[in-house]
RNA sequence: GGGCGGUUAACUCAGUGGGAGAGUGCUACCUUCACACGGUAGAAGUCACUGGUUCAAUCCCAGUACCGCCCA
């Protein structure tokens, strides 16, 4: 016997940590800046640096890490490059809650001492979220990790800045923008969450001069009415054609506003009158445009009322809309008060309601950069899997607007624009200059706001390598190969590396994007911590051990459709890892040495069809890893190491290796399990990095990690396994009748303990050739006494039939049939038979499918129906003789 | 309002223009020398509904219902 080291049961945490820190001493995950292999770079989505570990980072990471691991063993140069992202407003807002906690807050501090504060917390706890990815057993090049705010990256982001400045792609100005009065910034329309809300709508009454009579207008947020400049109807509204007034009275304010008419107003909405509020609604901002109206700024940045209030000045803006709407009723204008369900914006970090409002703000115009990103994936230079994605990713880049890039945060790299307060010159400049280039003053003050964290992390491809520098390591895995994201991001993130990578690499960022599924809670509802079902990954491999967990994500990372996470699931695929590490048990209790595979003279038919299928199995995960089809990878793997190699292939082995067969049998059988526990455990490998680790290491002949084999079939020094149709139809007979007889053991509730005999009577050569050549094999697995093979028609008297193709058995039951219960499981059969034979008589009798369908497809249906007529035939012999018996009693 | 996806066994999900699949669960039997985190066998589905294309539709097309997501 070999060795017998390994446990009864998998213990996945021991196992876990001894194999990573060997991999990262070993320098495993390394990347090489110049080689001769083909160069395959991913950079890894990087984690906010505030983040703890969800299940978004770990199907992320797992199937990013899976593609790593498999191309490192397919020959290639292989760069995962990790990193975190300084996250602006989540990280300040960390940081700001813990000086709460403090008592003080980030004004008392001032800006230097909040953003040593911010860079203390990072050094304590930023590394958390890189700990925890190393829990999944990421493979990422350590080594290389950068951090959005390093120097090097903030080198890159004022460069880019710059330029896209001095090209007149980066203006400021007057805008109407998102605030958020609890961040006390600007947000890009995209980090604003639309949520539908139960709230009302105000119809107020704006009288003409002079007059009780007036327009009545709609509103869900009457508050702003006090910054209205104008009202605006439809010019092909017929209700507003004889208006002869050109003002009305803005109530509240006794301000006289204009009467304009603008196409964007809606004719079926409320009376169709809109009130124009250009400083705090995005539409009326450019209605006013259009019209040349003031803008009124009525909400303050702290989200108090201004000055331009009036009466209102200094309240808060909820109080002041009740204020409003109770000194309109007052005043009698208030018309009515309707119910409305209405969509109303919140900050995606604090969930605050957003207010549009008008302020100064840095921009990109993106629309020449958009058209590049298009022509790219138009050209098929970047691919977008699974394709479905491509055409919203058109969409949005089609009706793209300006990019609002400055946020009124201190945490963040700050715009590199200084003013010269004697002239008012813009100074745009990678270093701070000294003095003001128009009129050589002195007095230059910095920009204030800080960039928009997408602003950096749209430029990690190629920060993260070095550039501005002409790196090696950009020369050589720039573009990278893969980029692995949830969709969530697509917008915010890979839309904008691939208009960046265009604009200053010349290249896109990435080959493939591919794009996968969100994990969702067992009831398909999205995870989070208000609703209180969100499953830690961290307790999911406390429990269940990493290498479950990977392969669970892996079966369910079906292209395009959401993952439901549920512990149960995790709990199966930890059988599975359990099955594999028991499989690979029994193999090395007999494998002391690296056993050769022996030539195809001294196999076995069983072992020339479990060397066919490891042949097929190696292909076809192949290709579905290749082609991002994680699910069928997963499914495959399970498939044949739990269906075939061990419901089948072990216990096929076992009297050859008990030594029932001699010593060269035995040995023959050792070089087909050791070669494919050899494969199986390198397929397998990137899916559960530590399980194939540790057993690799019990493997005779293996060579240190199981990361620096080659991927079966690249393997010069190993023979090439050859696809065996032969053995894989002659193993299928065998499967067949072991399958049959275990039926009917079953079937009758006869016991395993039960030797039985049994008659295989067949008319086919080759079936009883097989049959006969392994007759201790089918004796063995189906717990047989005696088999006999034959020919002629010789039928024993009381015994159970299963009909199987061209042969029948006979499993003797002398003494112990039921007979009643015989003939009912014959019946039950002949129903299926007879079910199968209406279809398949339906289709022949069918002229047209005669006709007109392939000539293989009405082959095959023939060969079918022959045969289940065959079947029906002698099932129906059968029955009739067991009737017959049942009735001599 | 616009767009996208889903509806297949009790549950969770694969899948294909030509005989409906898996895992879990369930039932029966079995502690047989890798594994009870196991073995053997079994039961279980009008492939949401209505039309259409086709020799043939769970699959393609159109519409309906319900569920979910994204955008405005």
């Amino acid at each position: 016997m070999g060795s017998n080291l390994l446990a009864k049961g998998y213990e996945p945490h021991d196992v876990e940590k001894k194999w990573y820190r060997y991999w990262e001493e070993e320098g495993l995950f390394d990347a090489l800046e110049e080689n001769q292999a083909q160069p395959y770079a991913i950079v890894i989505p990087p984690p906010n640096v505030t983040g703890v570990l969800h299940m978004g980072h770990a199907l992320n990471v797992t199937l990013q890490d899976i593609l790593c691991r498999y191309r490192r063993s397919r020959g290639d140069n292989v760069l995962w490059m990790p990193g975190t992202d300084h996250a602006g407003i989540a990280t300040q807002n960390v940081v700001e809650r813990k000086l709460a906690e403090q008592k003080t807050d980030r004004h008392a501090l001032g800006r230097e001492k909040f953003i040593e504060a911010v860079w203390d917390w990072r050094a304590e706890y930023g590394s958390a979220i890189i700990n925890q990815l190393k829990r999944l057993g990421a493979s990422c090049d350590w080594q290389r990790e950068r951090f959005t705010m390093d120097e090097g990256l903030s080198r890159a982001v004022r460069k880019v800045f710059v330029q896209l400045y001095e090209e007149g792609l980066i203006y400021r100005g007057d805008y109407i923008i998102n605030w958020c009065h609890r961040c006390h910034t600007a947000l890009a329309d995209l980090e604003v969450e639309h949520e539908e809300i139960d709230g009302h709508l105000y119809h107020i009454r704006y009288p003409f001069p002079g007059s009780d009579d007036g327009l009545v207008v709609a509103t869900t947020r009457p508050e702003t009415m006090l910054g209205d400049t104008a009202v605006a109807v439809n010019p092909d509204d017929e209700r507003y054609r004889g208006l002869n007034a050109t003002h009305v009275v803005l109530p509240l304010m006794a301000r006289e506003i204009p009467i304009i008419r603008d196409s964007y107003v809606d004719l079926e909405f409320g009376t169709g009158a809109l009130k124009v509020t250009p400083a705090h609604d995005p539409n009326d901002f450019e209605i006013g445009r259009r019209h040349e109206l003031p803008s009124v700024k009525v909400i303050g940045d702290d989200g108090l009322m201004t000055a331009e209030a009036g009466a209102f000045e200094g309240q808060d803006r909820f109080g002041c809309r009740r204020n409003v709407v109770e000194a309109l009723k007052a005043q009698g204008l208030l018309i009515k008060i309707e119910d409305l369900n209405h969509s109303v914006g919140h900050c995606y970090r604090c969930k605050t309601v957003v207010e549009p409002n008008l302020s100064t703000q840095w921009f990109v115009k993106v629309k020449p950069l958009a058209a590049k990103a298009i022509d790219a994936v138009e050209a098929g230079r970047t691919k977008i899997i699974p394709p479905n994605w491509t055409q919203t990713y058109y969409d949005w880049m089609y009706n793209i607007r300006d990019w609002c890039i400055s946020r009124q945060i201190w945490w963040g790299h700050r715009i590199p624009a200084w003013t010269c307060e004697d002239c008012g010159e813009v100074i745009v400049a990678m270093e701070e200059p000294t003095t003001c280039r128009a009129c050589s003053g002195a007095r230059l003050a910095r920009e204030t706001d800080v960039l928009d964290t997408w602003f950096s992390s749209a430029l990690w491809p190629f920060s993260t390598m070095g550039w501005p520098d002409q790196t090696k390591l950009l020369k050589t895995f720039y573009p990278t190969s893969t980029l692995v994201t949830g969709f969530d991001i697509l917008f915010f993130w890979v839309a904008r590396m691939m208009m960046m990578g265009l604009q200053f690499m010349d290249d896109v960022p990435f080959r493939d994007v591919y794009v996968h599924a969100l994990v969702r809670d067992e009831h398909g509802k999205k995870m989070s911590k208000s609703k209180g079902n969100v499953i830690d990954p961290l307790n999911v491999i406390e429990a269940y051990g990493t290498d479950a967990f990977r392969f669970t994500l892996t079966a369910f990372a079906a292209q395009g459709r959401d993952i439901k996470m549920s512990e149960k699931r995790v709990e199966g695929y930890r059988h599975f890892i359990n099955k594999l590490w028991n499989a690979a048990r029994f193999a090395l209790m007999h494998l002391e040495t690296p056993e050769d595979l022996p030539t195809n003279d001294q196999l076995t038919v069983p072992d020339r069809w479990i060397l066919s299928r490891t042949r097929t199995v190696v292909e076809e995960t192949a290709a579905a890893i290749d082609e991002y089809r994680f699910n069928d990878a997963a499914a495959q793997l399970y498939q044949f190491v739990w269906h075939e190699f061990c419901d089948w292939y072990v216990e096929m082995s076992k009297p050859a290796l008990y030594g029932n067969q001699g010593e060269n049998r035995a040995r023959a059988t050792r070089g087909v399990l050791w070669r494919v526990l050899h494969d199986m455990l390198i397929l397998l490998h990137p899916l559960t990095p530590f399980v194939t680790e540790e057993i690799w290491h019990q493997l005779p002949g293996a060579e240190d990690s199981i990361m620096r084999a080659p991927f079966p079939g690249d393997n010069e020094r190993l023979p090439t396994l050859t696809a065996d149709p032969e053995a894989e139809a002659a193993t299928a007979t065998l499967m067949q009748v072991i399958t049959g007889i275990r039926n009917i053991r079953g079937e009758m509730n006869i016991g395993p303990s039960m030797k039985l005999s049994v008659i295989l009577q067949s008319d086919d050569n080759d079936i009883r050739g097989v049959v006969a050549d392994h007759r201790d094999l089918v004796i063995n697995l189906a717990r047989l006494e005696d088999l006999e093979v034959t020919s002629t028609g010789a039928k024993p008297k009381a015994s159970a039939t299963a009909v199987i193709d061209k042969a029948t058995l006979y499993v003797s039951l002398e003494g112990i049939i039921d007979f009643q219960q015989e003939a009912a499981r014959l019946r039950k059969e002949i129903g299926k038979a007879d079910t199968e034979l209406g279809k398949l008589d339906k289709k022949l009798s069918n002229a047209d499918f005669l006709e007109k369908a392939p000539e293989s497809v009405v082959a095959k249906v023939k060969r079918q129906h022959a045969d289940f007529s065959d079947k029906h035939k002698a099932l129906m012999s059968h029955l009739e003789r067991i009737e017959a018996l049942a009735a001599d009693g």
